[in-house]
This record gives structure tokens, C-alpha cells and sequence, in this order.
DNA sequence: TGCTGGCACTCTATCCCGCGGAGTGCCAAA
DNA sequence: TTTGGCACTCCGCGGGATAGAGTGCCAGCA
């Protein structure tokens, strides 16, 4: 037989599943009558241990010492994820259940909790769900209101009446009948497109037609600007997080508080699911692959949810290592599926 | 001696101390050895060994099991609380410290994150602060914007130009210069008036006055009532809550599991901090004493903020009742004060 | 009357020991 | 290639034994 592990005998691959099941079942190590009895192969223990051996070799699986059983590596995960898993598939019923629950009469914000409760409800694990990103909303209107001195309030309505205000500080003060103009000019200007192509319009005006503006416009491309400035919507919503106290591979107090340290590093988790947004499918970190210390033990399951074929944000399962994958996934996607539907009721 | 705690012997209140700063300091039970040195009494452990007798019989102390020391009960700290405690003053630099934390410009939100982030930094426990109340907020000005349909989105801005909006459900379409109208006139009733009377009067108008109205007026007072009414700002910020992870006491994962829930039930935690909001000082809840179960093990220190002598909310400490309250109740009083000012600056 | 030293007693924590169970690796036989 | 057998290893557990810490009580002393 081949050492080669792209071509691992398929009892071998039997094997290493009936392994994995196991393990995720009870947490403890497997040994090689349990896994004769479990496989279904009728093999005897013995043969079952010059398996193990094999896939040891191949860095598959490992034993926490001398006289136990095997336990799989992240490798022997990751190569059930990439090539033994066959997940099952979601019952209707559940699908409608999820969907029930995110088909309430609500707002974005509301929705992405709704979905991070889900995820952690359902899987037992803890639910992270992005905000949804802003770029691609219609850009609907902007009003601009005097508020004292030099600041002037900025409210922008996107999509299907979202609503957002920043505080804007001008250079000097505004009549009102000034602000009026610009508001009416930028509203003219931009009506009915997404706020990327805003963007690139109010550069594409600042940088070519400067001499043609008038104060007044110069003023509102300024402001508009400022607005856009800061509409990043670089936040995102956790769920269940006390569910993973519930392991036993996370009951040592100190590592547990290192993981919920990073959960609360807003920095840290943002990065992280900045990294799965670009992949356009079902991402799986699975132990040290994050690159984050913290979630060492931790496997993490993510999904982009889209509208319209525009991904706006990400959401997923964090939970040990030893998770149901088979399980996980299909929730994942589907939620990110009736997330992505809700909010294209919404729009 | 009387069997009266509140004429406790003198040597009786002086071990009590002793007893309770020590075993604060490192949660070992406290032995008569340890505190005939440590009381500064110059007695024989023989004699510690019958005032602690004492004061077993009075309930505040007791040993977990024969031959351990002496750990204090609730009723013990209760008692250090109410009669024996002298807290340390905070130095000035310390002071001028969180200060200086707290003086940067910053919107009221973002002070409350400080100040709870301040709170749990300092202790090394959990910080809690409630956002500012707004009943007493100067009604500045309103005004109305038309979305889309029978949608109005109601600007309301108070104090120094804090902002807030809420989408309205009309029962009608309104046109531009219906709401503009309408905005003008509560604009000029209600302007500089703060929340509560705005509320009054509101109701006032509403049922003396119907018959002389129109339906501008109507409209408007409705949708003013509309915007109040969801004006409840019932939301609070931690910070630290992993600092609780490190403690013996808490060390169980179950234990902390309840204790992190609990955290995270918005509705328990704003009843809880409710209670502390009217005492006009600093309120603490000793172990069971706040009627919660998950907060046992825990006791928490708070203090209102106010502004201008109104209470605006309520911010604290919440740690394992082994805490150092002397320590932690100026930190608690000075925070609160120092948040009061700042948001005073702000308004 | 209050303080003290002494003494017997209790309870815990810890280490050590021995043992059974589970599982492995290797080998020789089928 | 599979299998049964066998020796070996390691963990977990219960059972003393022991040391340490601390208590309660008592009798003596100021």
C-alpha cells in the first residue's frame, strides 16, 4: 500500500470516519476493539491496529500516550472534512423552523441576532454573524441638519429605509438654507445608485471638475465625503458563548479565558472573518489553522450570505475541535442562505 | 458581654477586621495563629480561638469543616461593611488618571465604555454602567423626514446635539411641507423644555386642547407622542468580565457558567442595577443579598451618576464577595463622579 | 474574671502503593 | 493478509499512612 495519503486504502478511509464519529460522540480516545465493533468491517482488533498504525504514520490520528486509544489530528480532520465527509442534509422541517424565525417582521440588525442565536441554538456551540455591509445599499438620500456651532448632523437612508447619522464638523457655519442646497445637489446627484459607485463618483467630481464647482457644491462633495468616510460596517454579533464552557476540553479555566478574551478583541475576530468573506463557499478552520493562538482547540465554520449575489458579511459556528462537521455545515449554509433571503426582503 | 452584635467588644470588631482583610487577601481560611499575629493585638492564639467563638455564635464567621480556620459570612461582611469599614481615600494621581480617561472628547456611549473599562482595569474585576437616562435631557429640536410610504423617520435631537431616530408608521401619507409643518410647531412648543415635561405637556395638549386643534397639530402630537414613547434607554456596557475567571471562588465551570449567563440576560441585569439606581449613594449587595442565585458567590458595588443633580444612571463593580471593599468602594464613588462630570461637559 | 499554655482530637491534603482495566506492539501461525 | 496470543505500558482509582493545621476544652495563673 502507498504511503501516499491521496490514495489511502479505503478501509483505511472507513476507518479513520468510524474513528472521527466516534470520538465526536464521547470525547474519548478510541481503541481498537471499539473500533473493530463500530466499523461494520468485521475485522479483528488486530487488524484493526496495524491500521491505526498506518494512518498514526500518516499523522492522521495520534495517542495521548503509551496504552490508550487514538484520538485524530487536526490533519486527520481536515482530511475527513476535504474528502470522507458526506454531510447530511437539513430535514424541511428545521429549514422551516430557521426560516420562521428569521422571517419576523425585522430590521438588519435584528435579523443578524436572530441568525447568531440560531446558530448557536441549534448547534450548541457559539453563533458570530457579520453585519451586513453597507457598500453595495442604494444610496437613497442624505439630509443635512444644523446642529450648534459648526457641527452639522448628516443623515443618510440607504436600501429600504436604513437609516444612519454621523456628526459631521464643518470648517465654518451653514444656514440652513445652504445646507438645503447641498443636500438637494448630492440627492440629484446620486439617487438610485450603491454607494460604491457613489464613492467613486464624488471622486471622480472632486478630482476632475473642481473648477467648475461652486462653493456650494464644493461644500456638499465635502461633506458627502465625510459621510462616507466612516460608513464601514466592521462589526458583528456573538451568541451562546457560554455553550463552549460545556466541553471538556475546554474546562481548563485558563484556556477558556483566553478564548473569550478573543472573542471580546473586536480587532482580532474581525480580522478572522475578514479571511473567510472572500472564500465564496463553506470555509473550515479546524484547531491552529485560524493562526490565532487562542482558538487552538477550536474549529470554526463559516458561511458568506449574500443578496443579489453581493456577499455582505459572513456567519458561523465556533465550537472544539471535536464537532460535529457533518452536522455543522449544512446549518451554517443554510443559515446563511435564510439570512441572505430575510434581508433581501428587506431591500 | 452581651450577645448583641451591634455593642460587639471592641477586640471582637478589631479581629473581625483583621480576620476579614486577610482572608481577602489570599481566600485561605484564617487560622488563630495567623490572626494573633496578624490583628496586632498581642494575644495568644488561645485567646483569638474564644473571640472567634464569639463571633461564630454571632454568625460571622464560620469554618468550612473542624480544623480549618475561619472564613467570614455574609452577615460578617455586612457587618465590616456597615460599621468597621474606613475606606482609602484615592489618592490624587490616581484620580487625575482616570480623569484623564474620561476627558477625551467623546460622545456620552463611548464614556460609558470607559468608565466600565476603567472599573474593571483598576479592580481586576467586572465594570457595569448603564447608559445616561434621557428623561432629563433638553428637548432641542425634532424633525420629520418622509421615506418611503406611510414611513416617517423622526430625528430627535436633545441635550448638546445628541442625536436619535426612529422610523414612525403614519396612518397617512404626509408630504414634505405637512411634516415640515409639523416639526416647526413642536419645535416651537416643546424647545428647551427636557424630556419628562415635554411628556407632560404633550399629554396635557392631548386631552385638554383636542377640541382646538387641527389636524397638523394632530399629526404632530401623535407622532411626538410616538417619538417619546420608545425613548427608554434601558441598555448597559461590561468590561472584564473574564477578570472573574480568575478566582478560586469561581473556579467551577458551572459556577461561572450561571454567573456568565446571567451577565448576558440583558432583562435580569437591568433589574438588578434598577435596585441601585434610587438609593442615593453607594449601594452594595453582599453574596446572596441581591436575591439573585447566580450572583452567590458575588457582590457588587455601585453607585449612581448624575448630572446637575439628576440621576442619569448607575455604574459598578461586580467580583467574588471576597473583595476588597475598601478599596473598591472610593474607586466605584469616584468613577461615578468623574462620569458625571464628563457627560456634564458634554450637555 | 480573663488570659494562657497544654493536650487530645479532627479533618484535610498529599504521597505512595498496588491493582485492575484498557490498549498497544510484536510475533508467529493460519 | 489476517488473526490470536502474549508481554508490556500506562492511567485511574481506592486504600492506607502521614504530616500539618486548627479546634475545643481544661486547668492554672495573674
Amino acid at each position: 500500500m502507498s504511503k501516499d495519503s491521496s490514495d489511502l486504502s479505503e478501509r483505511a478511509q472507513l476507518m479513520l470516519r468510524a474513528l472521527i464519529d466516534r470520538y465526536v460522540r464521547d470525547g474519548q480516545p478510541v481503541g481498537s476493539r471499539t473500533l473493530a465493533r463500530e466499523a461494520g468491517l468485521d475485522l479483528s482488533p488486530a487488524t484493526v491496529r496495524n491500521v491505526m498504525s498506518d494512518l498514526e504514520a500518516l499523522g492522521f490520528v495520534c495517542s495521548p500516550h503509551t496504552s490508550a486509544g487514538r484520538v485524530p489530528t487536526v490533519q486527520g480532520y481536515r482530511f475527513f472534512v476535504d474528502t470522507l465527509l458526506k454531510v447530511q442534509p437539513l430535514d424541511n422541517e428545521s429549514i422551516n423552523n430557521m426560516r420562521l424565525e428569521l422571517s419576523l417582521d425585522q430590521s438588519p440588525k435584528d435579523l443578524v441576532e436572530s441568525a447568531s442565536g440560531l446558530l448557536s441554538g441549534i448547534t450548541q456551540m457559539t453563533g458570530v454573524v457579520t453585519l451586513p455591509r453597507q457598500e453595495h445599499a442604494l444610496f437613497k438620500r442624505v439630509e443635512f441638519l444644523r446642529l450648534s456651532g459648526k457641527q452639522v448632523l448628516a443623515i443618510l437612508v440607504t436600501g429600504e429605509d436604513e437609516v444612519q447619522n454621523r456628526i459631521l464638523s464643518t470648517e465654518k457655519e451653514h444656514s440652513p438654507a445652504e445646507l438645503q442646497q447641498a443636500s438637494n445637489y448630492l440627492n440629484e446627484l446620486f439617487a438610485g445608485k450603491d454607494l460604491t459607485e457613489v464613492r467613486a463618483a464624488l471622486l471622480h467630481e472632486m478630482q476632475e471638475t473642481r473648477t467648475h464647482m461652486n462653493s456650494m457644491m464644493v461644500t456638499a462633495m465635502h461633506m458627502a465625503d465625510q459621510v462616507l468616510e466612516k460608513n464601514q460596517n466592521d462589526d458583528f454579533v456573538m451568541a451562546g458563548q457560554t455553550n463552549l464552557m460545556g466541553f471538556q476540553e475546554l474546562c481548563d479555566i485558563d484556556k477558556l479565558r483566553k478564548l473569550f478574551d478573543a472573542f471580546n478583541t473586536k480587532r482580532d475576530m474581525l480580522h478572522l472573518l475578514d479571511q473567510c468573506i472572500h472564500s465564496d463557499g463553506i470555509q473550515i478552520f479546524i484547531g491552529d489553522e485560524s493562526g490565532y493562538r487562542m482558538l487552538d482547540e477550536c474549529s470554526m465554520v463559516t458561511a458568506p450570505y449574500t443578496v443579489g449575489g453581493q456577499i455582505l458579511g459572513v456567519l458561523g459556528v465556533i465550537g472544539p475541535t471535536r464537532m460535529a462537521y457533518d452536522r455543522v455545515i449544512p446549518i451554517v449554509d443554510a443559515t446563511a442562505r435564510l439570512l441572505g433571503a430575510a434581508l433581501n426582503q428587506k431591500e
